[in-house]
DNA sequence: TTTTGCTTTACGGATATCTGTAAGGGATTG
DNA sequence: CAATCCCTTACAGATATCCGTAAAGCAAAA
């Protein structure tokens, strides 16, 4: 089993319910929580140069802001620095973000181990998470159903970033420019109503602010 | 001390991270932990029922959905609906929202004893605060400055609704006509319309689906 | 009483949205 | 090749928004 586990996580009943059940339910030799993404890149930078590295990274992927001014703000960028610096550091997520195609390209971009979505088994699902990973295997929280987009309807990344643009304050006229400046097809204004328009119908919104308002709500943007 | 302490929190990490630490730091004989607001209904009913109350109800506000149909699906409700059966019961809200107006009208409506915004002390805020509600005293992290409205532009519960009821897919006319329905003053078009802008500028919005956008991801809505 | 200041309301014009219809462009199939 | 399907695009009308101006209402101060 892992002998050296990082913990990243800012809400400290939540930090110390993971160290907890580590301690208790896998006999793992040393392990350290921290409450901010740099003082856990601090860590984790100390013990590599020092020749005696982390091998398991657990992070949550947003973080509230505070007084401290920080350079990392999310698990996201965490991830990437620390990945950068080494390669063999296998990484779980455990986050509240039941989002699939902001999980699959955790998977496929930041290289990740593990998914665990928070929820009333999530403990067990740590635990779970964390064998499998220490044996080269994947884990992600089963009612998640990654790859089947079996239950609801699911948005592509096209989608995915006119939804953004909207709810960042740009009209579809805008976004149109945009996305013809970037080359990317298609890219009408009256594509992106059409697109939109299917939204509501999927989501069952009334118009865009209640569209905006609801997938934000399920953390899907 | 207190000698009967009910749960409810969704999230399994979180859940184990409180009943931990409250074993550990405070002296209580008897912890019930539930991730569902139902069966943490139940436990209370049944306790009160025996002559056996719970001295003091922490949970959650916001509960995860699952397959289980629940009857009670926020904290809000189980406070209401437990407050309603055991006047004496005292009750510490344990949550992420950091919406001053929303907490208010928590100890104003649901005449709750205490407040606990989650971040990276509030294990150590949830200890404080109990020992505060056993001596009839009330509790609020210390970070919201509830009373003062000092910091950043605070909405008002007018302008709430109005946003609520935007980001619920309502146009400002059927707003107009609901406000006049329910004779609540001023209800015109032209004065939600000038709100609203009003509301623009002071959160930096450059359209209302910006604003909504940017009003859920603060917890404000 | 008049003045002043603030809020509410009405209204109009420019812009954006939402929702049809219809036309054009591939890709696939028979 | 034609037929079909699906996606993209153009366009137009109805509705909604955003934002300015101006008038009306109201309460406190002069």
């Amino acid at each position: 089993m892992f002998k050296k586990i990082l913990i990243a996580e800012d809400f400290q009943d939540t930090n110390k319910g993971i160290v907890e059940a580590l301690e208790n339910r896998l006999q793992i030799e040393f392990i350290q929580e921290e409450l901010y993404c740099d003082k856990a890149y601090n860590r984790f930078k100390l013990a590599y140069e020092n020749g005696e590295p982390y091998e398991l990274l657990i992070t949550d992927l947003t973080f509230k802001e505070s007084h401290v001014t920080r350079r990392l703000t999310s698990g996201k960028e965490l991830i990437n620095i620390v990945k950068n610096i080494d390669q063999n550091i296998k990484v779980i997520v455990n986050s509240m973000i039941d989002n699939t195609v902001e999980i699959n390209s955790l998977f496929t971009e930041q290289k990740i181990n593990g998914y665990v979505c928070k929820g009333r088994n999530s403990l067990n699902e740590l635990i779970n998470a964390i064998q499998e990973v220490y044996h080269n295997r994947t884990f992600v929280s089963p009612q998640l159903n990654l790859n089947s987009a079996s239950s609801v309807f699911e948005m592509d990344k096209y989608d995915l970033m006119i939804l953004k643009d909207l709810s960042e304050g740009y009209t579809k006229k805008e976004i149109s420019e945009k996305l013809k400046r970037q080359n990317i097809s298609p890219n009408s204004e009256s594509t992106i109503d059409k697109k939109v328009s299917k939204l509501f119908d999927e989501f069952g919104a009334k118009n865009t602010h209640h569209l905006i308002a609801k997938l934000i709500k399920q953390g899907k943007i």
